[in-house]
DNA sequence: CGGACAAGCTGA
DNA sequence: CAGCTTGTCCGG
């Protein structure tokens, strides 16, 4: 070994303070000494593409344990990695190493674990999920154990919480204008089914997190907030808290979060799509959570005012009393444009213009109207159309070609330059909804905002307006408001998706919230449709998930889609190749190529995912999505 | 994944 | 046949 790695390797210790025996580290045990009396650990590379374990030894006094984040030299260079086995016996004929750095702390042995089911379940890379459960700073040893919090004084909590609490894995039904912090409180403070067990909660956003995190550090429950800086890892401080006793708050990586003795987990907004990376592997924070908690022998409470029919088919459901779910849900008024006077236009019936002429925050939401966007030059803002006939024409950016304009109606094509200034700049008009705001604000006589995923939340204008109208990002960007009116709901009732009435009820529940003041009062919500028997409009109206869900169930299983099957698609490069390689089983079937794109459908993720770890990977880019929340 | 090394192509 | 590209293999 080099003088350089011999300074550079780490001792660890954990110090007294170590956590609960439960996930007691066995890394301090004395070792199987391998024949020549040193210890040899197992190492994953942290290198996608190289989904092999490499033997190495420990250095002479160097304490490691499963899951410690090494360097290690392997080949030409060196790499990171974790340490997935101890006390390994030597492969024969292998000539070892010593590792090369002891960095420092890295995930438990059962996250090690759990990494590899996730890896299995949504077809990707170990290294992919360990990154997640690692520190995202170097941690060398672990501050003291931190004590579990009070034991709540009394049962504060409403019967129906008190149950789902009570129940190992139970799906709790809340209506959105319910406060979800009592509920978290007394998952922090009452015991779970493991002695000693600590309670992590996940929620859709770290700004909620933050806030959650706020308050019940404020009534006494210690208390690590999981949020990483964008990549989704940890803070070390707050990573070690949560490995050493702190109840955990946190989005969709803290279901990675290192807790020493798992007791509970709660996922709030379980239905909630933030929970569900967009890029492969599209792992869902929510069913890693369920996983967890059954391997930790944990009781799992998945929270939502709308139920996932994932959530459904997995747990007991547990629901308010009919008149208690009610009185949580706003006043939803639906408004049936094909009864509207054609001279107003669609998008501005009489109830809206009431609502915007009254008092109060008021949001409108509309979707653009499908893809056909219009471009216009950014410098005399002329719009881009068709020379030959006048239609507006949308950019082409083909590989292999420079960004040309293309004719959608009579196919001519031209140079993206502008045909009055000779400009070679555009901007997007999202004309659906710009043109709304200018209509809009016709009718109701005063200033509408646009706000756009580009606006700054800060900008006075935004702040001071009363009236606000933008696409469904607007819900998710402003919090608080009196109204909320959806100008054509059928842009979300009707969507090409699979889950587009199960998305169209979430949004009409974050409204629902939006409107819901602190005082408990509620505002207004408003829907605009032609087709306002659809289920999920009716739910929202009854204040009951259950009329979209029932049929919903029943529809989802005669079309064979989730959750009555588990759905993958297939796509990238290398994706003929790896088709062809998958071959066929039974029960399995493979359709496509659409777009470039296969679409595997499988009774259940037993067999998907066992065919898809099965099958070998191609050279080339692939993308495998298990799960796909669009198609 | 990315470095090493081998086999294949090109031009003087 | 040097010099370069392309491909395959392997890492402890």
């Amino acid at each position: 070994m080099s003088e350089d790695a011999q300074q550079t390797i780490l001792g660890l210790d954990l110090g007294p303070a170590a956590p609960a025996p439960a996930a007691a580290r066995t890394a301090a045990e004395p070792a199987d000494p391998a024949p020549d009396g040193r210890r040899i650990v197992r190492v994953l590379p942290d290198v996608v593409g190289i989904d092999k374990e490499f033997d190495y030894l420990v250095p002479e006094g160097v304490v490691v344990h499963e899951g410690d984040v090494v360097r290690i030299q392997l080949g030409p260079r060196r790499v990171g990695g974790w340490i997935t086995a101890l006390d390994v016996t030597a492969t024969p004929g292998v000539a070892l190493v010593p590792l090369a750095k002891v960095s420092g702390r890295g995930p438990a042995p059962e996250l090690v674990a759990l990494a590899s089911w996730a890896a299995w379940r949504w077809a990707g890379r170990r290294p992919h999920f360990l990154r997640t459960a690692s520190p995202g700073a170097v941690v060398r040893a672990l501050p003291p154990a931190i004590a579990a919090p009070a034991a709540a004084p009394e049962a504060a909590v409403e019967p129906t919480v008190a149950t789902a609490l009570g129940h190992p894995r139970a799906v709790l039904r809340l209506a959105p204008g319910i406060d979800r912090y009592p509920l978290v409180l007394a998952a922090a403070r009452q015991p779970s089914p493991v002695e000693g067990g600590r309670t992590l909660v996940l929620c859709p956003s770290v700004a909620e997190a933050q806030a959650l995190g706020r308050r019940l550090r404020r009534d006494g429950v210690p208390t690590a907030v999981v949020a990483g800086e964008g990549t989704g890892t940890a803070g070390a401080g707050e990573w070690a808290r949560a490995q050493v006793g702190a109840t955990v708050v946190g989005a969709r990586a803290a279901a990675w979060a290192p807790l020493a003795r798992l007791g509970r987990v709660v996922v709030l907004d379980e239905h909630d799509e933030a929970y569900q990376g967009e890029s492969a592997p599209t792992w869902n924070a929510r069913d890693v959570a369920i996983e967890r908690a059954a391997r930790a022998g944990a009781s799992c409470l998945l929270v939502s005012p709308t139920p996932s029919l994932e959530a459904l088919a997995w747990g007991e459901l547990v629901a308010a009393p009919r008149h208690q779910e009610r009185a949580g849900w706003p006043r939803v008024e639906v408004v049936d444009q094909r009864d509207l006077d054609p001279s107003l236009g669609p998008l501005f019936s009489p109830a809206l213009v009431a609502l915007v002429r009254g008092e109060g925050r008021v949001l409108s939401i509309l979707n653009r109207t499908g893809r056909a966007r219009l471009l216009a030059c950014a410098a005399c803002s002329t719009l881009a159309r068709c020379e030959v006939c006048d239609a507006a024409v949308s950019l082409v950016e083909d590989e292999g070609t420079a960004p040309h304009f293309a004719c959608g109606r009579c196919g001519a094509e031209r140079p993206m330059v502008c045909t009055a200034c000779g400009g070679a700049r555009f901007k997007n008009l999202r004309l659906g909804v710009s043109r709304a705001r200018e209509e809009l604000e016709v009718l109701a006589g005063e200033p509408v905002v646009e706000v756009t995923g580009a606006t700054a939340l800060d900008d006075p204008e935004v702040g001071s307006a009363r009236l606000l109208i933008g696409t469904e990002a607007l819900l998710h960007r402003i919090g608080r408001a009196d109204a909320v009116a959806f100008l054509d709901f059928d842009q979300e009732l009707l969507a090409l998706r699979y889950r587009a009435g199960e998305q169209a009820l979430g949004l009409l529940a974050r409204a629902a919230r939006t409107v819901t003041r602190s005082t408990g009062e509620r505002g207004r919500v408003l829907v605009q449709t032609r087709t306002p028997d659809h289920p999920a409009v009716l739910a929202a109206v009854h204040a009951d998930p259950a009329r979209l869900t029932d049929g919903e169930a029943d529809l989802r299983r005669a079309l064979s889609l989730p959750p009555a099957a588990a759905l993958a698609l297939v796509s990238g490069e290398a994706s003929a190749a790896f088709v062809a390689a998958f071959g066929t089983h039974d029960g399995l079937r493979v359709q496509g190529p659409v777009d470039g794109t296969w679409r595997i459908v499988a009774p259940g993720h037993r067999l998907l995912c066992g065919a898809l770890a099965a099958t070998p990977r191609p050279p080339g880019r692939l993308r495998i999505e298990v799960d796909p929340l669009r198609s």
